[in-house]
DNA sequence: TTAATTGTATTATGCGACTAATACATTCAA
DNA sequence: TTGAATGTATTAGTCGCATAATACAATTAA
């Protein structure tokens, strides 16, 4: 059973959102998978300390992007084939990678000091 | 005269902070320095066709940065030493590379994944 | 079986960012 | 000098996100 103590929130982007970036983050990384199964939307809103209607939002978009299943049964759960999960870690790279770049030239960085600063902070 | 023709707004962020940043990074990239005169608030307003209330607060925010003064007679000017614009630059710099490292660690992505990505983008 | 939990839905409220519509005093050019 | 442009301020309204308070049918556990 997934939990989100782990997960810290922030004002710069809406809540439902950082939800559903969060449990995106723990298939990619392994630590869920297929078949796992998602607090109710009341117990994540405790776990958030949010409130329950913006939590039913979260499992909404997450519904809609493809990776979770609702059931009477069973509740929400996690369900992901290959092509789903090369699909997600493509579009996050992507996006991460390309708007880092695109901000990096707007500085006017040139490419051996980006790698520079990467790798001092990299550790 | 500076203008703001070049800026294309998003959804992602406060348009007065977007209008703050503009100038900064012209200001950094060597578009823009001490003595270079701000259109009227009006007059940004009708370039990026947003309310000039949300110019004014823009202008505010640039004023108590610290890289802009507005006096009754010359308008809205440009005013920055080297000491600001180093804070400047490092202040970006810092802020961009650091939440980039972190979202790439969140991601799960290597040191060496991270620079082929950027080495494929950068061109 | 009965009570609790759960998914889902609705309505109202608050807040921050932005828009809209003015208003007014000052500066400056015709 | 008069009228336009400008900086500044105020008040009201919209919109997205989040909260608050319920409500109800269906499933589950005691």
């Amino acid at each position: 059973m997934l939990n989100f103590y782990g997960l810290k929130l922030t004002t710069r982007q809406p809540v439902y959102v950082q939800i559903a970036t969060h449990v995106k983050l723990q298939i990619l990384r392994g630590n869920a998978t297929s078949g796992d199964r998602l607090p109710s939307r009341r117990e994540v809103a405790a776990q958030l300390q949010v409130n329950p209607n913006t939590v039913q939002k979260a499992f909404r978009l997450m519904e809609d992007e493809g990776y979770v299943r609702t059931s009477s049964t069973l509740g929400s759960v996690i369900e992901v084939d290959e092509a789903m999960l090369d699909r997600i870690r493509t579009e996050m790279t992507q996006e991460l990678v390309s708007e880092f770049v695109a901000s990096a030239r707007e500085l006017g960085l040139s490419f051996k000091q980006v790698i520079d600063l990467i790798s001092e902070l990299w550790e």
